[in-house]
DNA sequence: CTGAAAGCGCTTACAG
DNA sequence: CTGAAAGCGCTTACAG
């Protein structure tokens, strides 16, 4: 039997409708209930695999429907059931490698549970988040997964995408607990860098992390100040700015200018971390003969670069899993309490720390 | 006048149906009419500025819509026009900066022209590009813009795409010219790298590269032998696998292994180049003292690495712009010859080649 | 177990 | 210049 390419070019192979026309755009229900000689009702409940078809009749259309190529309409069937199986998720920047590979992650999620992913890229700014959260709305996705821009000002572009859409922040949270949140618990992390500091003789430590906008700025501070007292470590100095290697770089140039280098640097995130050793280098330190170093996250970059990090490893898969089971969770019932889920990480040793 | 929020959940401040039932659900046309007074034609002609339409009533109708917070579904429309709005993309990685840096441009310009944009990530496998454009596909998205996994195989996952989906491929071509193209000019932008080393006194160059699965694999490496052999000089090694950072440290092991270093050593791209350079250093040797190396790509990372990279810069937004135009050109006519549209890059000089 | 019909929200050719 | 009606492709309550 010669398999039919409805939506092919070639004019011999084209799958026609009852008046003869050949169809060269998608096949529809009503052309594969014409073929089955049923009515669109039970073509689509046979489809469907609805409990009132018979068996036979279940095997006869899907085997046509698989033959003609018919994929079901999205459009009319979100028209119809006012849901379009679009998930919206906005990142601050996609650039960021930890960022892409929680996108990575959610989208397989998403997918897995008949989902699509539509992204969309704040680039960090409030404006362009509420802008971009709008467009998520206008296009009727049925939930969105947001990592905010702003602990404070995310509550304003929260507001202009209504209140009926489903919505799970990620990796950051806003102050106010406006929707459910999943992401890595900071003090666990870095409460494991420290810890493993201290066993290597530190005593005196820098910071570079990042500032005050985001809710991992102000949380991985507030754990690296707790956690230095608790181990007795001096804080000698600290620079606080963005995600980024120039950050890094930054960072290493001001905590140089503070005074003496301390036994360690904790820096929040790997870009930073690699920033820093980088300029470091070119002031002719060494790491770790001079000061130990350690990042955060624990992606590509942690095993690739010399010397590989001493960084708390993301449990991406599982923080992508249990935000897309949230985001489901919301959209079936809206709802219940709001709720912060916070996975521990692992610390992964390398060549930064002495190996 | 007090403000009303349709979607909101303050009851006070909710619109109303004819009925008097409170509109939670997103305000329809026929809300916007009803309130008018009008049909919802008239109602739709005047939001679309329509010619037979009187300006009153378009300010009116204009007016009651935003004032209610109407927003086309986007559904209903695509059902009745036959066009989603929505055009796919799909990346080998979105982990690597260069393609991030891509499709963010490509999203801007594609908002531009009211379309919006569907992300895949093949993972560089044609398995996965294949499910990637089915999916879009079944999405019924107006058109595709496809960066190939492989410039052979990735014939067989267009196939599954049916015919009648505009595509433009962008930065790796297929061998046969199954779409239009639009990328940089490898063979200029590794001109200016192969001048700029030979102003530089260079006579030996080793290659690290990429393997032939890409277009930009096999031109890089053709346009270098090429460019070696104009201006006399020896390539004493090459190393070709994938663009990643990693790559670039198992290029440095086997450039080492394969003999005294070169002069310089020409890389496929900034990951690579970066990847090599870290590697060399951890061996003892410094670039650019004891080497000059250069990249290809020209993102944040060659300029807050150190040394920073001699680097060929992509026209990213250029590149983007001219995807879209070519591809709203093929949603628009399917026929017309296949085009092929390459664009220069510049040369930017870093540290890694002596400034 | 199957079919005819309604209706999701739009846009546009057809009448006035 | 405006309105009534058709129809895009589905799914499901309502009848048989």
């Amino acid at each position: 039997m010669r398999t039919i390419h409805p939506q092919g070019l070639d004019a011999i192979g084209l799958a026609r409708r009852p008046n003869g026309a050949a169809i060269t755009s998608p096949v529809t229900l009503t052309d594969v209930a014409a073929r089955a000689g049923v009515s669109i009702a039970t073509a689509s409940r046979a489809l469907a695999g609805k409990p009132r078809v018979s068996q036979e009749m279940i095997v006869r259309v899907r085997e046509i429907a698989e033959e003609m190529g018919y994929r079901v309409n999205p459009m009319a069937r979100a028209l119809r059931d006012g849901s379009s199986r679009l998930v919206g998720m906005v990142v601050p920047v996609i650039g960021i490698p930890f960022y892409a590979r929680l996108v990575d992650a959610v989208e397989e999620e998403l997918n897995r549970a008949g989902y699509e992913l539509l992204l969309a890229d704040s680039h960090g700014f409030v404006e362009e988040e509420t802008r971009r959260l709008q467009v998520l709305r206008d296009r009727r996705v049925d939930g969105v997964i947001l990592i905010p821009s702003d602990r404070r000002k995310t509550a304003t572009s929260m507001r202009s995408l209504g209140g009926d859409i489903a919505v799970v922040q990620v990796d950051r949270a806003t102050d106010k607990p406006l929707a459910d949140f999943v992401g890595v618990d900071n003090l666990v992390g870095l409460g494991l860098v420290v810890e493993h500091l201290a066993e290597r003789g530190v005593s005196t430590i820098a910071y570079a992390g990042t500032d005050d906008a985001s809710s991992n700025g102000v949380e991985r501070w507030a754990a690296v100040q707790q956690l230095a007292a608790d181990h007795e470590m001096t804080i000698t100095s600290s620079f606080r700015s963005e995600f980024s290697i120039a950050a890094g770089a930054a960072a290493a140039d001001a905590i140089l200018a503070a005074g003496p280098l301390a036994d360690a640097v904790v820096a929040s995130s790997d870009q930073i971390a690699v920033g820093l050793i980088s300029r470091l280098r070119e002031k002719g330190f060494d790491v770790p003969r001079d000061t130990l170093v350690t990042g955060f996250d624990g992606g590509e970059l942690a095993d690739v670069y010399w010397p590989t990090l001493t960084t708390v490893v993301q449990p991406v898969a599982a923080i992508a899993a249990d935000a897309v089971t949230f985001l489901l969770a919301r959209m079936a019932k809206h709802d219940g309490a709001v709720r912060r889920n916070t996975l521990a990480p692992l610390l992964q040793v390398g060549a930064s720390t002495g190996g």
